[in-house]
DNA sequence: CGCTGTGAAAGACTTCACAGCA
DNA sequence: TGCTGTGAAGTCTTTCACAGCG
């Protein structure tokens, strides 16, 4: 999923997979429930089923943090919260600028999941001058000529973008330029960023395709496709001779 | 990534692997922008490119789909658009209701991405009764009441939720009921369904925190560990023992 | 010759199953 | 006894590298 650099290329002794790291913060986020019910120990077993993944897995994943449970009882939870906030690096303060305050950016910005996690909302920046001035979610909006000013003086390295997809590239480039060094993208575009800084990407209409795709495979199971395309389907220009999958294709292919 | 059914759990003879299936609108995406700019063909070089993988991934990725390249050529972008499209499922039309209309729902009302792919937003449900029939992005919300019937009218097989955690569930319960199959929930909780229901998540605060962890272990890699932890270490509860990750723990640890 | 399509090898991740400690 | 921690096995994914077709 992520667009950034390659972690742990080679080495990975003491590394922690990229997989179990995913997964931490989901760990963190029911381990933070239980805290908050004042449940002391949990097994395994419990905090797995909390957290939506099975035990074996989560036992995995925190065998790579070390030894932390007590056998025959569980995890003590308070206790598990530091240790994962501190492996996430979410025992400090982490200042971020969001770029692009629409709709999404707005809602970022009132998210309670950043601030009650290390992160610090330091700056929302819009490139409408219109915008400048207007507090969103407490907020006064910047106006983007003092992009790389914010980052500076704030020793953000952390930039969220929200902008379309046509401002994306250069708010990026400014972005690390300016020195940010991570970056979540929310816009529809592939970022190109120099090594050494991280990308990673939330895309709203991916997940839905991905429901898509597997809702299609439930709906075709009995009935065999149904309702006529709409679009025409684009004969192939010269060549011919494609060979496609050959089960379930009914009257698509360009002979 | 989906906390959703198994897919393909035991047989796997014609599916597409789920790490394929999760790259298709990448590709999509990138073949869209290629055949807007009027491009006729790409080699898997260059779309890799584009698309942000590397091209044997992405060769491997379309031999599950079957061959639709031409050696020493590329692969044409309209008829991949086509093929790809298929696959997804998105040659058809799917309408979408989404639940809990704040920031992120409108948003995601407002969002193109949508609607340019097979996706129709067929309703916007909201708990608030202050806020059924104003419009969101030229659609007028609805109270929640009115959930079930929309559903059912409109054969609405997948659903968004964006409310608040709290009420996640039984939103995603109510859905479910009325017969949405697949679901993309934005809310920070770890939903149940009944088999055959698909699951998709989307936490904006997760990404951000994979994010800390790799910009903790980039400033962590000169300097060791620098600025005093603003919360004391808890002390793990009674027992002692405890085997940390020894390399780098300073004072953390309770003896 | 150039680029696709794909076996085969390598690597990452998950699951199993049980030893071992509290 | 009960539950963690973990080697080992199994599965999925990526990468390599090259045969083969246009």
């Amino acid at each position: 999923m992520a667009t950034g650099r390659n972690h742990r290329p080679a080495t990975r002794s003491r590394g922690i997979p990229e997989a179990t790291v995913a997964r931490l913060p989901l760990y963190l986020r029911a381990l933070t429930a239980l805290s908050e019910r004042s449940v002391p120990t949990v097994s395994s077993e419990e905090l797995a089923a909390a957290a939506g993944v099975n035990s074996a897995k989560l036992r995995k994943d925190f065998s790579y943090l070390g030894s932390y449970g007590t056998r025959g009882v569980g995890y003590d939870v308070e206790y598990l919260v530091y240790q994962i906030s501190r492996e996430l690096g979410l025992t400090q303060d982490w200042p971020v600028v969001i770029v692009g305050i629409g709709n999404l950016g707005a809602a970022l910005a009132n998210y309670g999941g950043f601030a009650s996690r290390g992160f610090r909302v330091a700056a929302l920046i819009d490139a409408d001058p219109a915008m400048a001035g207007t507090p969103v979610a407490g907020i006064p909006v910047q106006h983007a000529d003092e992009l790389e000013k914010i980052v500076g003086d704030n020793g953000v390295s952390i930039g969220v973008i929200s902008t379309p997809a046509g401002a994306a590239q250069q708010v990026c480039d400014r972005l690390v330029a300016a020195g940010v060094t991570s970056i979540l993208n929310f816009a529809p575009t592939v970022l190109s960023v120099p090594d050494g800084v991280d990308v990673r990407k939330v895309d709203l209409s991916i997940e839905l395709q991905i429901l898509a795709f597997h809702e299609q495979r439930k709906a075709g199971e009995d009935a065999t496709e149904s309702s006529p395309d709409q679009a025409a389907p684009p004969v192939r220009a010269a060549v011919g001779g494609r060979k496609g999958p050959d089960g379930d294709m009914p009257a698509v292919m360009p002979a």
